[in-house]
DNA sequence: AGTATCCTGGAA
DNA sequence: TTCCAGGATACT
């Protein structure tokens, strides 16, 4: 999905609506999203669900995972108005969001005892690992850098990180292996907080202490407004209702509107093909 | 370090 | 008809 905002926002959603259930049923309509043997998570109760970088880890009985990764266009939705059925796709379920499941991007089912989960997913890239014994789980996550609001993410690593790369510092954030769960959205935002050009080499950025800030500072703010939906095909919470802080974005989509700090009007560039929004006043 | 690729659909 | 999109990886 989307990023780590959102993955968390997701996961304290679903946290609190599917763990004590059992699931009962996986109905499977894209198949190569579906890894791994469904029938070992049935009848398996969940006991609690976690978040790395932007995967989503289930934990269920038994030491069996579901690891979910929502890519682009991933969207987890809960109904728990209904229970189990056969053919949900004769009846569809109306959402908080004026949505109504399953729709035509919804790939993948979970049923519960109580309760339906949604795997929608318009353009395919998602998918959900089945593992066991933690194998497909450690091959996932061993490469991931650190959690960014973390206490072991500090002024002083993320310099040692900036360090040792020339590349824009905007590609650094976004790179899973040095710093997890960071995205277009939030990169740009970050830079623009910490007064940096996202263009500047990583290893010459100064500010650091201030973008270890920024950093920590954008994503709490993040998941404090339920993450950014600029496109009800992307990414909802799980009622089916969009976040909110695209509302309160710095840069992030604001090309020709004004920087909220100087006026400027905020351009738009590209770096490695990624949608690149900053202020060239204050991001130097 | 850069580019192509997995997909789909809406906008330009 | 072409371009564009929140991600990540496998290639030159």
């Amino acid at each position: 999905m989307p990023e780590l905002p959102e993955v968390e926002t997701t996961k304290r959603f679903l946290s609190r609506k599917i763990v004590g259930k059992t699931i009962k049923k996986i109905e499977v309509l894209s198949t190569k999203q579906l890894i791994g043997d469904t029938k070992l998570v049935i009848n398996r109760k969940i006991l609690g669900i976690d978040r790395r970088a932007k995967i989503l880890i289930v934990c269920l009985e038994n030491k069996i995972f579901l690891l979910i990764h929502l890519k682009l266009t991933g969207q987890l939705v809960y109904s728990g108005s209904s229970g189990e059925r056969e053919v949900v796709f004769g009846h569809p379920i109306p959402l908080a969001g004026g949505n109504v499941l399953p729709g035509r991007s919804t790939r993948i089912v979970i049923y519960f005892n109580q309760g339906i989960l949604f795997f929608n997913d318009l353009r395919k890239f998602g998918w959900i690992k089945i593992a066991q014994n933690s194998k497909v789980k450690d091959q996932n996550l061993e490469k991931l850098g650190t959690e960014p609001l973390s206490k072991d993410f500090t002024p002083k690593l993320l310099a040692k990180i900036l360090s040792r790369s020339r590349r824009p510092i905007k590609l650094v954030l976004m790179d899973q292996e040095k710093i997890a769960g960071i995205g277009n959205i939030y990169a740009n935002d970050t830079l623009w907080e910490a007064g940096i050009n996202p263009r500047k080499p990583a290893n010459q950025v100064k500010r650091v202490k201030e973008l270890c800030l920024a950093i920590k500072k954008v994503l709490k703010e993040g998941i404090k407004y339920g993450g950014s939906s600029t496109d009800d095909e992307a990414y909802i919470k799980p009622d089916g209702t969009p976040g909110q802080y695209q509302y309160q974005a710095r840069v992030y989509q604001r090309d020709g509107q004004p920087c909220r700090q100087c006026g400027t009007l905020i351009q738009r560039t590209k770096i490695s093909n990624r949608g690149t929004f900053f202020c060239p006043k204050c991001q130097k």
